[in-house]
DNA sequence: TGTATACTTGAGTGATCACTCAAGAAAGCC
DNA sequence: GGCTTTCTTGAGTGATCACTCAAGTATACA
């Protein structure tokens, strides 16, 4: 009986996170997603609700696939080498809508006003972190990371070079993969 | 003849720059500044032209108050200490209306749609890393640091390192006072 | 093919945006 | 006190904001 869409829901929503990830939130219009996402206004609000909850479906998407990106690196190579590698890659990515971290962006654009999706970046950032964290005990079990450093604190160490890496790659000349080759080195003297 | 005006330019512009350094350039409202310049729009507009003009100054404010801490610490402590100590400054100053650099805030938020605003962030970046240069290089000469590092390419990490901190210190649960601490000891290694 | 059920359309909602301007108030000089 | 000049006031500008909804359209099952 009912009538199926004409859209791919989640390529809908790559689409939006590329746009917001862009363009932030409040750089962002309804005017523009529906530009991007070819919806007239009825089919946007029944497809997702809200400019917000569309917002918080793409910076999820952003976050899985950040963290399915590092495990695919950590099979791929081991713990330490996915490590090194990942400042690399993120910078070198030239199909990304931005340098900077989608997260981050979020976090300073909205942290003032306590809006939740402030919030919600938060925890992203927080997961990702852990993420990282595991990768570091892995590398101290292979030996390759000497163990009387807490792996929490370099994976907190490691994200905040990681945040200022990708803030420094968003501006102009600035060398961002010389920082990226810095920071995989700082990671051999441990 | 003429009448002079009941307020301090001077400290408008500081009033200014701290609502637009904790909410950015979107989430500051032309009733937000009305409100907190105690001004009404046409007193506004007469004594700054435009909401941009005056995000323009007080980046301005904001980027020349910064490099003067940082020469004051400098002359205080000398070059070393400074660049140890500044960090540690930035994520204690309970008093700023945000712990992130007002500057990146400003480029992330406004390098996508390439607003002149966030060219001039870059530009205010690109001094304080000029800055910073300057101090490595005193160090150097005082023998604090090996000679064997380009103070430029110190002066790059240092930045970005310091850019990653102060995104860290906008989050929650995240011990930036820690990070800082790190960031301090590793110029000592150099 | 008829009908029920969703999806699509796009003009329109009130609110808020940055900004303007004519009129009134106050200060300095004679 | 009178006059000139600037500052201050605040209602009002068109534009754009996120969002709504009634009407039209297409699809799947009978």
């Amino acid at each position: 009986m009912p009538r199926k869409p004409n859209y791919d829901r989640d390529e809908l929503i790559e689409r939006a996170r590329d746009l917001f990830w862009k363009r932030g939130w409040a750089g962002t219009s309804l005017k523009d997603l529906e530009a991007v996402l070819e919806m007239k206004p009825g089919s946007f609000y029944a497809a997702f609700g809200s400019k917000e909850a569309l917002f918080k479906l793409a910076m999820e998407k952003y976050a899985t696939d950040g963290r399915e990106r590092l495990k695919a690196l950590a099979q791929e190579h081991g713990p330490i080498k996915a490590l090194q590698r990942f400042p690399k890659m993120v910078v070198e990515n030239d199909t990304a809508p931005a340098k900077a971290c989608m997260l981050s962006k979020t976090l300073l654009e909205l942290h003032a006003h306590k809006h939740p999706l402030a919030h919600e970046a938060n925890l992203h950032l927080l997961k990702m972190e852990a993420h990282f964290a595991e990768l570091f005990q892995q590398a101290q079990s292979a030996g390759d990371i000497d163990v009387s450093h807490d792996p929490k604190v370099l994976a907190r160490r490691y994200q905040s070079d990681l945040l200022g890496l990708r803030v420094s790659a968003e501006r102009e000349g600035v060398d961002a993969k010389a920082i990226a080759a810095e920071i995989a080195n700082g990671l051999i003297r441990l």
